[in-house]
DNA sequence: GGAATTTTCGGAAACGTTTTCGGTATTTGT
DNA sequence: ACAAATACCGAAAACGTTTCCGAAAATTCC
């Protein structure tokens, strides 16, 4: 079923059932509704393969995660790819290990598939403008950071929330509950990743507070994953140094530090109190209910695909988008 | 940069870069050498479009999947991402609501991307012969049930593990210490799901160790989220029946089901022991650890790409693969 | 009513491959 | 050394679209 059956079964030419298709202007009513009509009839579906071929372009959006599985960019993932498909595009995914490289994996993804535009998920970006001129199509970073500036603001979108300042909120949080001996659970408070920066939120909260940042208090685990920040906990224990709080840089990461303490005999909250980021579903199920302070996913993914879309119609420069977090209370936080 | 560009760089044919590039035989070493060469150089990359076009199919295998974002299926994907990526094809995703049609949904994926293969991830196959028929390529279906018979044998592959026996064995467990008032947490008993065929391994194993199947403690919840797993189990709590024990068809419904105790001031496995299904990574991070019936996740969704492109190469008929479960301790069980 | 537009449509080229068919070279067999 | 077989390669058609160009038909304008 070719776009010339339909043609021969109208009587006019491939041409018009082209225009027809495609919704050109020039094309009278009569014949379209015709046209309509044997398509629908024939549910013929036109062969994408051809129409890419001579438009020289797909409709592909490519996905960079870096680390699917986890819960967080698991929720995002799911809105992405509804909002991808529901604005006409082929959502094409590739996720990359921890120690790839977002650009150059995007850049490869795009001459594979040909793609449109790019979306990237999580990621650090400090490239140099070379590796960044690898890719050749819009893109948007969603859950990003840009500590060296290496993106420049015109060449590119983004869709974020203030992770410094979420970090500092969370970490107030604690601090205005009493607490001051406060341990900081991050995979790495120097890889220029999202981590760092909420590090860095941590630090300055403290600062403002009177407190001193306290070395042995900060617990890279090496990773975001469960295993590695239960392990970093199990080691800040049996450091012996004391703290009353634990800030969490994840919420995944949250729930293993408390799994991690009650092994360990210590409660949450009565011994140890915690505040996660991110605000996945399961933190309301954890015990106690996790204190966290909660992204805005189905928003950002949303905004992060409407925004590429618009990029890739033209309309407008790339905007850059920086969403709120809100505080939501559980009961993972005792007042000294 | 396309295909004449490199014959004519190497002065040769297209056809000659074509067989080079498709790995054909009559195409002399030197020729070989020199176009792979050139093509490495000038790092040209085929265009899809027509070699699609020409070849009248795709590199595309759908994978639909029901239920997005529940950690099992995510961590399914993930390898089900790197296989089928590693196979060199082409990952097309469909998530579907659970009141989707999920052969229908492939049916469609498959003429809009013009599929080679589909993979089903979940879902109930109770469908008619007629329906069936609508999917034209081969398929594979991973974590399925089939309770009506309805997909022949010969006509499709599949990966699953033993659902029935696997429940049975949870009970069993939970008999073994000790426990005859035992709960079933189930999203439903009659949907032809899986969790019914869950459900039905409960009863059997009742039965046979001589305890009366007691419709009260059967609760249902409506689906497989948190949410309504944590509203059933408060209802059962609020109904008054009285238990020992509750077997959950998933982790995260168990992990559900403990919030909702502890929320009701009954601890686990003090008060009341559980055990689950699926040994996702957050089991291990509970409070307790939960006690789960695991399944091998990543074997799963390898195998199913696996058995799918040995499918598409016309290797041996459609295989059926039946997975062991193995019994995880944790300590949400206690003895009586 | 005739010229000038405008609307509507068909013909044909083009997109970048794969593949069939046939034709030279080259090798093999005797 | 000559025929036959084989290895290697090029020309060209085909895949199903879109789009440019021009032509016919319909409409508008004076």
């Amino acid at each position: 079923m070719t776009i010339k059956d339909i043609a021969k079964a109208c009587g006019v030419s491939v041409s018009t059932v082209s225009r027809v298709l495609n919704e050109r202007p020039d094309v009278s009513e009569a014949v379209r509704r015709q046209v309509l009509d044997v398509v629908e009839r024939h549910n013929y579906i036109p062969n994408t393969s051809a129409r890419d071929l001579v438009r020289s372009q797909s409709d592909n959006l490519g996905v960079v995660v870096r680390g699917t599985g986890t819960p967080f960019f698991s929720d995002m993932l799911k809105t992405v790819t509804k909002e991808i498909d529901a604005a006409g595009y082929n959502m094409v995914l590739r996720q990359i290990g921890s120690d790839d490289d977002e650009v150059k994996a995007g850049a490869i993804l795009e001459r594979e598939k040909k793609l449109r535009g790019l979306l990237f998920l999580g990621g650090r970006y400090d490239y140099t403008p070379a590796e960044l001129a690898l890719v050749g199509v819009p893109y948007v970073c969603c859950s990003y950071t840009n500590q060296f500036g290496s993106l420049k603001k015109e060449d590119f979108a983004s869709v974020s929330i203030d992770d410094h300042a979420t970090a500092y909120r969370a970490v107030t949080t604690l601090i205005e509950h009493g607490h001051r001996r406060i341990a900081a659970l991050v995979p790495s408070c120097s890889d220029h990743s999202i981590s760092q920066l909420r590090c860095n939120g941590y630090i300055q909260a403290l600062e403002d507070h009177g407190i001193a940042v306290d070395d042995a208090l900060i617990v890279e685990s090496g990773g975001f994953d469960m295993e590695r920040a239960y392990k970093a906990t199990c080691a800040l224990l049996d450091s012996g140094t004391d703290f009353t709080a634990i800030f969490a840089v994840s919420d995944v990461m949250a729930i293993a530090a408390i799994k991690a303490l009650a092994d360990r005999g210590r409660c949450v909250p009565e011994d140890c109190s915690i505040i996660g980021i991110d605000g996945i579903e399961l933190s309301k199920y954890s015990l106690p209910t996790l204190t966290t302070m909660v992204q805005p996913v189905e928003q950002m993914a949303r905004e992060s695909v409407h925004i590429l879309v618009e990029l890739l119609r033209r309309e407008g420069a790339p905007r850059h988008i920086l969403l709120d977090t809100t505080l939501r209370e559980g009961g993972s936080i005792r007042q000294l």
